[in-house]
DNA sequence: GATGAATGAGCTTTCATTCAT
DNA sequence: AATGAATGAAAGCTCATTCAT
């Protein structure tokens, strides 16, 4: 796994990431405290600081790490063989899945890097830190684009429908409203997607 | 105007309310202090506790005042004489219009109420005090279904991708990521989600 | 009875001393609060400050309050046609009977007046506060000495043993350690400072 | 000394809480702050919360402290083959000795413990965290009464009058109040305490 | 690398007292 | 006499960060 290829300091380092992402998810940025990340990894909160060299900086190599394994993903997907229709369907999938299998993430993404913007300065100004996974959705839209599939539109009404209507049902999952399960949900929010996006002539 | 037929005590309440709510959608929640508050507003540290009795109260104060607010905009939007499709695009332009005329109010929504969930409980739990807003919005859906507009779906995966959408382009827009103008993107936008929406025998 | 030859404000005075003897016996002095107390009165704190300039003179004037009345019913005892024997019997009563029917006097002198000396000062210094009760307790022993009852020594050993025995066993009564009703005790406890005091040839 | 064979932070601990019993007995537990505290330590108030996670906590483990100090103390006049009446005279001689050498202990008892239940709760309740004293008392008075020394009184009676008379004494010697020294009352006050225990056919 | 005691600024909150009305 | 909003100093406590070991 990927682990193995690096160094023993990457791998404390990876550790102390994944650590603290769940314990930022749950508990928030500012409630999180290094003494609570350094007990749960049974570490001392000094040698904490010979990896990262403060609290933003962590939370920022985090959103960086969450952000390029989310790119990953959709970058697979882009990479195969099916229709947009289709992407549109294993991107809402892929999506739901993590919710469902890997809450910290996306709850880091809308609980810790979108609403403390003012942690996220210094390096991760505007999109800089969520570049590959913002790069990939901009892959998918304009391949779309030019196959015909999707109307050609401005990238950020399309980006911001998709991105903010799943963020939007992972939060409403995450607050315990929906009656259902929540990968349940794929099949008709793709479909919602895919009509706001589509083509007119694109079959339906 | 509204604060006239207020006590000369409600009137400070609802200005240490707008003032707060400013400080905390600009700052954060937890990166403003209740002393930073205080002297926006001329007043003692002191006095601000005889009208709010804690921190979080006066946060879950505001949410509710926003909420109202936003809710009592759409709830004249549902009241209208107006198609489906129009009421989609009052809604958006409403939206917007905020977004851009006081960003607070969105701000405060996506970046204190959302994201500093521990701070709203104990009487705010779940959408207890965001009820006013949400509700319009369920009658807004409702009504677009019964009226044969809308295609009969989840409230949920509706409600998700209208406000997932909106809140994620105020999003966008806040991070200074659009070249556009926001209310420019109204037009297509409010397309968007009515193309998501619509019932298949709807007209275009 | 005693307030109506008083002036309104003086019976107003009293009222206060009385709440505020309840409060601070209760709670202790510096964790109720002049709020606490007008509350209690429903009275506002400005006007409470009509009737005594500073928390700490309310405290020193309940003190005056108390002492001045446990004096005048141990003058009564002093003052009866009963033997030495008889007379401790009865104050031992009496004072068992107050803790029990009246607690808040005998807390607030163990626990307000005795404990927090830093209050009573500039006008309550040394016994000046208590000094109607204490000059009862002394009429008595000297008496008891002059008829011959009780052994001559210094006041202080009987004084403090005296009070310090009633004291201790209110004390222990108030923690709810006693499995008997405290006004059981008073035979024996009377019993034990006869024995402690009396005179070698007195009779048994 | 015992100090020797702690751990350097237990040493700390210690060294806290001698500081703290001295600014405490003579100033109050309200009255006292924790920067004083700190102060007086030459360390910071953040680090003095290394060591006591409250206030409350730290007045908690000083009375338990007192309390094992005390009893010890006792423990080792109970041990001792002297007779009932030589037992009273020493635990009278060693409790005047610790008022006039380390008033501080006796006060803390007197002025901080018994007067502020309150704070002595959650795991202080009733006599929890002075029982290494109390049961030491409980020791001479049982085996006193077993020998035939003693009547046999409900322990209340007789713990009230011991402990009630020694801490009358030393509160009234603490407000400067006696002509004499303390110490020289050691003998008449003892021979008060005998007279009120003792059975009736013991030798005077 | 690893430890955790130490720092100190800063936080939320409290409360006796004052004073304009 | 009566009100209660206003003051402001100070309290208990927290926590990111440093540094001697």
């Amino acid at each position: 796994m990927f682990m193995e290829q690096m160094s023993k300091k990457e791998r404390k380092r990876v550790e102390i990431m994944l650590t603290a992402l769940e314990l930022f998810s749950k508990n928030g940025f500012y409630t999180t405290t290094i003494p609570d990340i350094a007990q749960k990894l049974q570490m001392s909160v000094g040698n904490l600081y010979n990896y990262f060299s403060s609290k933003e900086e962590l939370a920022q190599e985090i959103i960086r790490f969450v952000s390029r394994l989310i790119g990953e993903r959709i970058h697979e997907i882009n990479n195969s063989d099916i229709s947009t229709k289709e992407k549109i369907h294993a991107i809402v999938k892929i999506y739901f899945n993590l919710c469902v299998d890997q809450p910290q993430m996306i709850e880091y993404f809308l609980r810790v890097y979108l609403a403390n913007r003012e942690v996220f300065t210094d390096g991760c100004e505007g999109m800089v830190c969520v570049a590959p996974f913002v790069t990939e959705i901009m892959i998918f839209f304009e391949e779309g684009v030019r196959s015909g599939d999707l109307r050609n539109q401005d990238f950020f009404s399309a980006f911001g429908l998709f991105m903010g209507y799943l963020g939007g049902m992972a939060f409403i999952n995450g607050e315990k409203m929906l009656t259902r399960d929540l990968e349940s949900y794929v099949d008709e929010i793709a479909e919602n997607i895919y009509r706001a996006l589509k083509s007119d002539d694109a079959k339906a």
